[in-house]
DNA sequence: ATGTTC
């Protein structure tokens, strides 16, 4: 019997190969769900699985676990799902800290959506791959977990760190990915192939072909993130400069194999990379240790989720002050958050704390923290009524004619 | 995750 790594039969070597070596970034503070551990599992079993490596943020997914790097000899699309190149970018304002007001800037901000944007530069279709690229929602953050947020330093944690952030200054942490792009690919990938179980040969013609949607979705993602900083700029009247953009929902070619990084942010060759907080603990700003080598050069991404979206309605938000609370964070800090089943389920008690995370990955010697970050606003959903701008600031915004459902 | 979708 052959070895059936690296091909492309429809029956794969499940049970004859020994699972992979899995490696556990966190310690026993961080409360990991079962169901994220046995679904890791379950990654580990899957043919050309050589080894993988889960952080504290690590909580169930649909197709696999959130919060993981997986290096594989094989291509498997479902375990970056549908958010192809999804990740966080950190940006720099040229704006001081004692200029801002936060309901003058919350109110600048909520048309930021429709600021317009140059997209003449981005070609509408892709003709060899068959795909038109979206160009409408480029821009845009969409939702779920995503966010554009308003950040101040909270700390400097080491004495280095102030020449890389300025407690002066503002900050913006930009969580999005490739939006609809994502999705179709996405999508297309799944009625495609028979079953996506088994994972794609690289060499196979399924296998190039999502290779290659997969890094236009990844280079697409990136500029939407820088788009959305360029409209909070233009909203604050301001300019910005970008800092990292550390994706955390891609696969990357190494000498060693494919590693799926999932919910976890990728960051070789980064100096410093942004780890998202939540409603209730802070952001951080961190530089990846080489040490890191071992994790597949990937951390965490964010606090991680306690509880899934569904878990959380009926949870908070059912009197008048809990449905205040979660426009707001202990800093002192707000929330743009038009939609109230977003925020509910986006709320403080959803996600893990964000310290911890940070404590175990420095516990392992993957990260050196630099700086705490605090949530001033986030940016969320803005709804139809709001969509509209203000009539003396049409200037350089478009009005919209699109519709969604709130 | 998605101008989503039961």
């Amino acid at each position: 019997m052959g070895n059936s790594i690296g091909t492309s039969g429809p029956i794969a070597m499940r049970c004859n190969q020994p699972a992979a070596a899995v490696a556990h970034y966190f310690t026993s503070k961080s409360w990991i769900e079962g169901t994220a551990l046995e679904q890791l599992g379950e990654i580990a079993k899957l043919p050309g699985m050589l080894s993988v490596a889960s952080f504290p943020d690590l909580h169930p997914g649909k197709y696999g676990p959130v919060g993981m790097a997986a290096l594989a000899s094989r291509l498997y699309p479902q375990l970056i799902g549908n958010d192809i190149g999804c990740g966080m970018a950190l940006f720099e304002f040229d704006l001081p800290q004692r200029k801002f007001k936060l309901d003058k800037a919350a109110d600048m901000l909520r048309g930021l959506e429709n600021i317009r944007l140059d997209v003449s530069d981005v070609s509408q279709t892709d003709r060899s791959l068959d795909l038109e690229i979206s160009t409408e929602t480029l821009g845009t953050i969409g939702g779920g977990n995503h966010f554009c947020e308003i950040q101040a330093v909270e700390d400097l944690l080491e004495e280095d760190a102030g020449q890389l952030l300025d407690k002066q200054k503002l900050y913006l942490l930009v969580h999005t990915g490739s939006r609809d792009l994502g999705a179709k690919v996405f999508n297309r990938t799944i009625d495609v192939s028979c079953g996506l179980a088994e994972g794609f040969d690289p060499m196979s013609e399924a296998g190039m072909q999502w290779l290659q949607l997969h890094d236009l979705c990844v280079e697409w993602a990136k500029l939407n993130r820088r788009m959305i900083a360029q409209r909070a700029a233009v909203a604050l009247r301001t300019d910005c400069r970008l800092i990292a953009d550390i994706p955390h929902n891609l696969v990357r070619a190494t000498a060693d194999g494919y590693v799926h990084y999932k919910g976890a942010g990728a960051v070789q060759d980064s100096a410093i990379a942004p780890i998202a907080g939540s409603r209730a603990s802070l952001s951080y700003v961190v530089e990846p240790l080489a040490a890191a080598a071992k994790s597949h050069w990937a951390i965490s991404h964010g606090a991680g989720r306690k509880y899934d979206r569904r878990n959380m309605h009926g949870r908070t938000g059912s009197t008048r002050s809990e449905r205040e609370a979660l426009l707001r964070n202990p800093w002192g800090g707000i929330a743009i958050c038009d939609d109230r089943k977003l925020a509910i389920e986006e709320a403080a008690g959803a996600y893990k704390n964000a310290g911890q995370v940070i404590a175990d990955l420095a516990d392992h010697g993957l990260i050196r923290p630099l700086a705490s970050m605090k949530p001033l606003i986030t940016y969320k959903k803005v709804s139809i009524d709001h969509e509209e701008p203000k009539k003396d600031r049409m200037r350089d915004r478009r009005a919209s004619g699109r519709h969604r459902d709130v």
